[in-house]
DNA sequence: AACGTCACCGCAAACGTTTGCGGAACGATT
DNA sequence: AATCGTTCCGCAAACGTTTGCGGTGACGTT
């Protein structure tokens, strides 16, 4: 972009005419001949005009462009709700930025000063592992810029927010393997200022406490990666309390913990019955395949932008915020199954 | 974006001076008294103004964002690339506009114009499965906007590239299987418009041909995905003339047919050895664990956006095109190791 | 001859920012 | 008293586009 982009004023320059006049002969306005519409829109075609979308932001006021915020782009789900929300944006005719925290806050908060500084339509957020403190989302609300979490929500800001039922999900999970027999079940977790690491926690929970079965707390580890759970069977099989289930937070987490057990010669299902989360082109792969949620990333991601996109095209201030709950899916598959 | 953004006029008129001393200020202008500096910054940062990009982008004629075109962002590939794009950038203080072509050209099109018109500073582009007309693209270099091609390069397109050595990994990979005796090597091949599909081709004809072993072109199958493997599979079995290796075109082409083959009760790598391509997440989680060639998609996306950041920050127009070719790593494991 | 009605087009402002230039005020020097 | 040098600040233009308003000329009507 160095100035020999065509624009309205080298075609109107050519024709001796005005910008005006170009500007609204390319619009078919009827105060114009046609005899100068047709002039104007050959020449345009012939320089390959393309509006410059940046003048038209800065006139109109809007960009047309949606911001997101995402942890990680290398992940089976995240890249699919990336994938989902690019469909739905672009259909509608508006531009995503992708901005990545890479897990870390002091990045989230840069990203969210450049989406503002970038002045777009609109935001989606999945906030960092790391975000405890949420005073840069809330500045997004503050300066009435349409928000809407995705997965990952912020408690407190008043925005619009789809999730899966965690909970529900994690509860199922479990049930599953209980329901197979399994009396010893532990839960692999992720970090516990996320929502969703408690959440997922607490159906496990929810479903050992009704099968009348014992809490133990050494069997609740916080390993949300493959090497984490690599190393929690190490110290379960070296202190001889192996579980006979394993409810991992995510699917990497549940194949760190299957390499791991057959590494050391113990048999998927029929030693360990394993479950992970959030469905990805894994499952289908390893040896057991792997039983896991589908945690709908695709779907989640179109959910989240039409969300936004309703919020932007009607731009009301008053804001009722709503929550969207999608069902994830218990996918049972071989590593769970008798 | 609704006009209730702070910009350097409320903060001009709140103050009672011009927008021209506001902006001074906030550059730290000799100019402006160390009094009027301190009362601009502190009710900027009290307001929490945030410059805007876009005027910024008009006047500077410059966006200081570049545009990606990805052809699927969920694949473990892509998304590495988009990752080093983003870290680059990130760092380079440019932002990162994404856009899928999702294989098709006509988005593809699309996308291009989006890109133009939002003027950004330079485009990196992987070119659509179904890409063989590429006026689109000398279009872009017809703007004078800097244009690296990653991965799928578009030829007669005067514009820097980074490859890795398509044929010489695929040579590579053939050989390793050919090393271990096998002798009936089959090719599970890309579409052949796109240069990789071709190069990965010859490098496994060459290393077939070097071996002093037969071609045989029932053993050259197009299949690039999972299902069109499970199919060749099936195809060869019924046949009754199944290969003894397979060199796909890339990672989840081979998965299938090891799928293929396990289920038909054949011995990975005993009965057939497999090689991928594009080294993913998958090739340590299958069991055997998947030979493959490492691309090394962080590093490309890496290194692309450095030339282009080159090409845009010394904005020259004189233009000896670069090509950087990245190595690929082939990565031995147990599908093909006897 | 005076007026009205069209059809067609240009002027200028606005969006937010930067920047060259000019100018006011003031003290200091001749 | 006139001039000069500083210090500090504002005016206006520019980036590309849209749009309300006004203007011009041609033609027809009284």
């Amino acid at each position: 972009m160095k100035g020999n982009q065509v624009t309205i004023k080298d075609i109107a320059r050519q024709l001796g005419v005005s910008a005006s006049t170009v500007s609204r002969a390319l619009q078919g306005h009827p105060d114009i001949s046609e005899e100068t519409k047709r002039a104007v829109n050959d020449l345009a075609a012939k320089l390959k005009y393309q509006p410059n979308a940046i003048a038209l932001s800065l006139k109109n006021q809007r960009t047309r462009i949606i911001g997101v915020i995402i942890p990680e782009i290398v992940h089976y789900f995240f890249s699919s709700v990336i994938s989902g929300i690019e469909d739905v944006a672009y259909n509608a005719g508006f531009n995503v930025i992708i901005c990545q925290s890479n897990e870390k806050f002091d990045r989230e908060l840069s990203n969210v000063k450049t989406l503002i500084a970038q002045r777009v339509d609109g935001i989606l957020v999945s906030i960092s592992k790391e975000t405890i403190d949420f005073q840069h989302l809330q500045q997004i609300v503050n300066n009435q810029i349409p928000l809407v979490f995705y997965d990952r929500v912020a408690p407190g800001i008043f925005a619009d927010q789809v999730i899966i039922n965690d909970m529900e999900a994690a509860y199922q999970a479990t049930k599953h393997m209980i329901d197979q027999g399994r009396k010893r079940i532990a839960h692999f977790a992720g970090p516990q200022n996320l929502l969703i690491g408690q959440q997922r926690k607490e159906g496990y929970l929810k479903a050992v406490r009704e099968a009348g079965l014992e809490v133990d707390p050494r069997y609740i580890v916080e390993a949300d990666n493959y090497e984490k759970a690599q190393r929690a069977i190490l110290n379960f099989v070296t202190e001889g309390n192996l579980p006979d289930g394993i409810f991992s937070v995510n699917d990497i987490t549940a194949i760190g913990a299957m390499k791991g057990l057959q590494k050391q010669g113990f048999k998927i299902p029929d030693d360990v019955a394993l479950v992970g989360f959030s469905d990805g082109r894994f499952s289908g792969i390893t040896e057991p395949s792997l039983s896991s949620v589908d945690q709908h990333g695709y779907e989640m991601g179109i959910t989240a932008t039409e969300m936004l996109l309703k919020r932007i095209l009607e731009n009301k201030t008053d804001y009722p915020p709503e929550t969207k709950v999608l069902e994830g899916d218990l996918i049972i598959r071989g590593s769970s199954r008798l």
